[in-house]
DNA sequence: TAAGCGAACTTGTACAAACAAGCCATAGGT
DNA sequence: ACCTATGGCTTGTTTGTACAAGTTCGCTTA
């Protein structure tokens, strides 16, 4: 661990502790600097972290402050459900519902920098959180990678984790869409809502840390079972508004 | 301009252009410091900056590589539904249907803090692009806010902006909470939908540079109208899921 | 042919120094 | 009492250097 992360990590756990509430002051740089024996540069690092973790606000002249407490997950936790559910103390199930290889769509093949027509595999899957079904997942695997995924196991807990211990596969960027959408008729069926009823839609397109894109999925959640958490800045600013399709 | 948003200026337009086209490797931080003159030091803010905003990936070792060509919008084109539609060639437009002042909620007192039973004002606005109704938003104002919002004009288009020019306010940082929920009849009503058709709900809390909380809103889109969309990776992790409720 | 090794390249981390720019409280004057 | 100027404090920007750590690719060797 490098070592404006362990101090970085230090100022988090003070923070999520309480020794420095919200609206509170943190030390200026120059202080931490001494307090750590480190140079400010590296102290610099630190607190950035805090500050893209929306933790902290900082504006020229004035010392930092601190904007919220409470800890924000991993990459990890937010792109695999089950480790996700892990961290939020639920039992995460799922199931394959359908799985077939088909050539791909020409948006598909867009998205995920194929040849046209070349072969993808279709996942529909069905997860749950202890027991209650809350998420439809359509998923769309780019060819090189489906064999690993049909080796799965149907019931398989963590898609993102065995993928990685199998076949050493890392998702490392992921494009998100989030908007709203009415049950569909097999949505409905499957999640144990009536057809039409509000459904929070995720559609994202996940990468490898070379740029190589792996999956484009459609993700239904049941409203009320989920819900994302933006903290943005007019230093960093993660979350876009777009127009509706 | 400080120089190394100008250089990310620069590769961000030549990665829009399509001179780096997705996948490719970007030059190395030594070429670009000798190309720009700067340090390198300068050049690693720049491509810090576009691996922030997802347009470049990064592993130590191996070259950066272009992820996305698509221009992100500032924190104040998230923040003001007027200044995105603007910068989307929409015209937006919208009026206030109730203001009143009242006691704070307890929970309002926490998300505002503010003491119990302060007074906040209340505000309920309809939102439309180009004319279309497509967003209802709930605002409660602090008590200290209240008077500059009650001067605006009731069809003033940015809220935002208004603020900015009569009181100097800069709404700095936001925590963002989305999921989906059933249109209510005045929803329904409002922004022409049936009751209990699907709405993306945006709640935010917006505070000012200081870390001072302005307002709080609930935010519902009509579906289909407006789309979010976030972008991150192993390193950046904005977006984070939470349960519902 | 295939595995393995190593050298060159590239990004990550850390330190040090200097100046610019913005904030804030205090001292002083009106 | 209020307003302003000023100086000290704090964060922002830039340069330069050094080493650590990971990737890539070609060459050697089994």
């Amino acid at each position: 661990m490098a070592r404006y992360e362990q101090i970085a990590s230090d100022l988090r756990d003070a923070i999520v502790r309480g020794d420095y509430p919200i609206g509170a002051q943190l030390p200026s740089e120059a202080e931490l600097a001494i307090r750590y024996a480190a140079a400010r540069g590296t102290v610099r690092q630190a607190v950035a972290l805090l500050a893209s973790e929306g933790l902290v606000g900082s504006r020229q002249g004035a010392r930092r402050i601190v904007l919220g407490s409470e800890r924000s997950q991993s990459f990890a936790e937010l792109h695999s459900f089950a480790q996700w559910a892990r961290s939020m103390g639920y039992r995460a199930s799922g199931s394959v519902l359908a799985s077939r290889r088909r050539p791909c769509s020409s948006s598909e093949a867009v998205r995920l920098s194929l040849e046209p027509g070349e072969e993808v595999l279709d996942v529909l899957r069905l997860r749950r959180l202890d027991g209650e079904p809350v998420l439809v997942e359509r998923t769309v695997y780019a060819g090189w990678i489906a064999p690993a995924v049909e080796r799965l196991d149907p019931d398989c807990e963590s898609v993102t984790q065995e993928l990685y211990e199998s076949v050493g596969l890392v998702f490392a960027y992921g494009e998100h869409l989030i908007d709203a959408v009415a049950a569909g008729s097999e949505d409905a069926r499957l999640l144990g809502v009536r057809r039409g009823s509000p459904l929070l839609r995720q559609r994202r397109v996940t990468t490898t840390q070379e740029g190589r894109p792996v999956e484009c999925s459609d993700d239904r959640y049941r409203a009320g079972s989920v819900t994302f958490s933006i903290r943005n800045s007019t230093a960093a600013n993660p979350l876009v508004r777009r127009a509706g399709d």
